[in-house]
DNA sequence: GTCAGTGACTGACTGGCGGTCAGTTCAGTT
DNA sequence: AACTGAACTGACCGCCAGTCAGTCACTGAC
């Protein structure tokens, strides 16, 4: 029967070109801007049908969510692979990050952010369960390159590694989150920050917290 | 005209009573899972008397936002004032601003993340404008305290307070953003972590970033 | 060639919720 | 007693995620 692999393959098919359309809403409308029937539309579907590849708007959202990861694990990698220390690696790595999320904003705090988002989404579904373990190999990044650090010499070595990955980590989020909505933060916030030296400031604050006490 | 300021007395007691009411709510079932009926309901009211109150969801949201900052901001100020260095004035802050979000976490999770909350937002309302002078208000004592530091030695000079405060900030923001839902995170995150850890491994990682080259 | 079976797809519909507004109530005024 | 207006009410609206009974196109058996 290549019937049943012809059919597999325009089923994948279908389900990336709901992928692109979501991918493309949800970066100019935001998650709670995003229409189930403005998907369907852009995908040239009912909507009904999305229903059929993907149990609801939240593993939709997902999916997406994957997707986009996975363009940015393979850059992470590449990039570490070239550094001499593993405070250098966890540098380039959270400077990878920032390149992502400062070409396309809007992605990237979606996909990301997400993860810390307080309230309630549906974390029961497939779907869920894939972005989640992408966001724990990104995670088991920051670990390895902090482990790398401490056998060279480069990070102080009375820190638990999985624990301080896991600060690095969120503290980065926090920062990310406030950044890239600069406009809205700037009506939120009265003081005249220029929230893109957020960033570097931050990237600063984690190398020296990480750094062992010699280190330049 | 006695009856004019009764009137706005019982008026005030009113709209107290209402935001206790989602108050209550907002801490059980957080910002999405308030449902206006269930707050008239809660308040004895009917749903379009609390439009006589407030503008719309978000502002009262505002408002209850507001009112747990003012309970916070009265208790850094005490904690501040017994310190003997800026850098120790920022780590009773944030020592603080822990507690408070240990001991209401669903409060505090939300009135202080709402502010970086991605997603749209009404922000034109008066209560939000009262809510964002409060933020604006606990920020400043960040950029006393680092001024203050820098001052008494114990606080590098090179820094710049207030992006540097707006960093400190923002990065204390995402590590409680993923600590206060310990049950969702561990849901989201495979990594076997106490996530109670977590925050006391950032203020060390704060403190060790912001201290001049020579302290302890 | 036909026809029953199968999977893909559809779109009208439901239910939940934020927000509205015409109408009711009643303390206070004249 | 008649009037005024502020407080309050709840039925109703529009929006949107999610559902489901029904349609359509293709396939393989006979």
């Amino acid at each position: 029967m290549a019937v049943a692999a012809r059919r597999e393959r325009e089923r994948e098919a279908r389900r990336e070109a709901i992928l692109d359309a979501a991918q493309v809403l949800v970066a100019s409308e935001g998650y709670h801007g995003l229409r189930m029937d403005a998907v369907a539309e852009a995908a040239e579907l009912s909507k009904g049908t999305l229903y059929l590849y993907f149990e609801n708007k939240d593993a939709l959202c997902a999916a997406v969510a994957t997707r986009l990861i996975d363009t940015l694990i393979p850059s992470i990698q590449s990039r570490i692979a070239n550094t001499t220390t593993g405070l250098e690696a966890v540098k380039q790595l959270l400077e990878t990050y920032c390149e992502f999320t400062h070409d396309k904003p809007q992605h990237f705090r979606f996909a990301l952010a997400w993860l810390s988002a307080g309230e309630r989404m549906d974390d029961s579904t497939e779907s869920f369960q894939i972005y989640r373990g992408r966001v724990d190999h990104m995670l088991s990044l920051v670990v390895s390159a902090i482990v790398r650090g401490q056998a060279d010499g480069s990070i102080r070595k009375d820190i638990d590694p999985l624990p301080q990955a896991l600060q690095v980590w969120t503290s980065f989020l926090g920062v990310i989150l406030v950044g890239l909505n600069k406009e809205a933060m700037s009506q939120r916030i009265t003081a005249p920050v220029d929230l893109d030296q957020l960033v570097p400031l931050h990237l600063d604050s984690v190398v020296r917290a990480l750094a062992s006490e010699g280190a330049s």
